[in-house]
DNA sequence: TACTTGTCCTGTCATGTCGTCAGCTTACCG
DNA sequence: CGGTAAGCTGACGACATGACAGGACAAGTA
């Protein structure tokens, strides 16, 4: 459905508005703009894509592809001991890092899904399912050995954790206004990860 | 600066734009709908406010002035026992219904932190720090008593839990689709606050 | 090289929003 | 009831959107 040289220019323009979404609001992007610094005009644009949605969509959908790399960060981990530490700080950093690498786009598929898109909600979760699905398994399986709290929903627990971890990566830039240091942050994500994990402190 | 009819148009513009940030996407608000809903002109809009983002910002420093109630929700609590427990119930609860009913600014107020508007940010500094200050307090004053984990960071663990809280409050809809019942939430999030808090497990 | 073919790009146009100004309407007061 | 100032709006130039038809270009053929 579309020729070398084609592909090549929609790709030009999905890397273009990926630069313009990092430096300009979601709302002021323009397609004439994404189009301008593509080095086209706003007639091609709208050959590959519906409008600025449109194309952000696709976007996404790469950036949640790239995110099945993050499910290895939670799956077959173990969570006692010093080994359970090392495993929440590894997922603290690798999601920071995620985040950090794809901040405008998750800015934008977070606002979608908030306001009730669907077809963002559906991203959204792929990208953060691929963290809380084996999260939840793995709290199930310290549940089922006594080893945390027989109360918890794991499910609840695992998408409430990623829910914050994910909130405070998108806010890094604010998140010195609480009075903590930049270099705080990553271990007080991580004990906080692994408490709720297992119910029980650190031991580092 | 204005007189009293003035001061009613330009109330009902900023009330019609609320209602039009809830019910179309944030991108799609345009000075035309508001103003039309609002029995008026586009010139009557700009009269008030230099543009949409303009009036957004006033609808926020509104929503920051009543955010002030969030506060009582953390300052002066007790964190121990059985009356630590209501304290988390109580501060999830809070937070989720003013989340809930002022969803849609917030929502734009994130956005706009996010994508590194210091207008923006320092409003959301102004709504967190209102539950995050008061809770490191007392997260500092548990740790004094040594009832705490002595190498966290009071501001950081604060901060990240109350981003646990609003990220989750702020995709409420979405939140059914990690597998967890939505009756689940609350309890859960309680949970990981007075975990997080307390470094204990909570006693029902 | 010249020609053909199908893919790809863009000039142009109708439509609609933005943001401003001059001038009209309304409310209030003496 | 007339005057005055506050408040509102029609109208306008500038610009973005989205659609189409036709021009430009790569690649294959002779």
């Amino acid at each position: 459905m579309a020729g070398r040289r084609g592909q090549a220019t929609r790709q030009k323009l999905l890397t273009c508005l990926d630069e313009m979404l990092s430096s300009s609001p979601y709302r002021d992007v323009r397609v004439i703009d994404v189009a301008r610094r593509a080095g086209t005009s706003p007639a091609t644009f709208y050959q590959y894509f519906p409008d600025v949605e449109g194309a952000v969509l696709e976007l996404a959908e790469e950036m949640s592809r790239e995110s099945s790399s993050l499910s290895e960060l939670a799956t077959d981990r173990t969570w006692t001991g010093k080994a359970g530490w090392r495993t929440a700080e590894e997922l603290v950093d690798g999601l920071l890092s995620f985040w950090r690498e794809n901040d405008a786009i998750l800015r934008v598929v977070d606002l979608g899904a908030a306001e009730g898109d669907k077809r963002f909600s559906k991203i959204r979760s792929k990208v953060l399912g691929g963290i809380t699905g084996p999260l939840a398994d793995s709290i199930g399986k310290l549940q089922s050995k006594g080893k945390a709290d027989p109360d918890i929903s794991p499910a609840a627990v695992a998408g409430s954790l990623v829910s914050m971890l994910t909130s405070v990566a998108g806010q890094q830039k604010a998140a010195q206004s609480w009075g903590a240091k930049k270099s705080d942050l990553k271990p007080n994500l991580a004990y906080l990860l692994y408490l709720g994990v297992t119910g029980r402190r650190p031991s580092r």
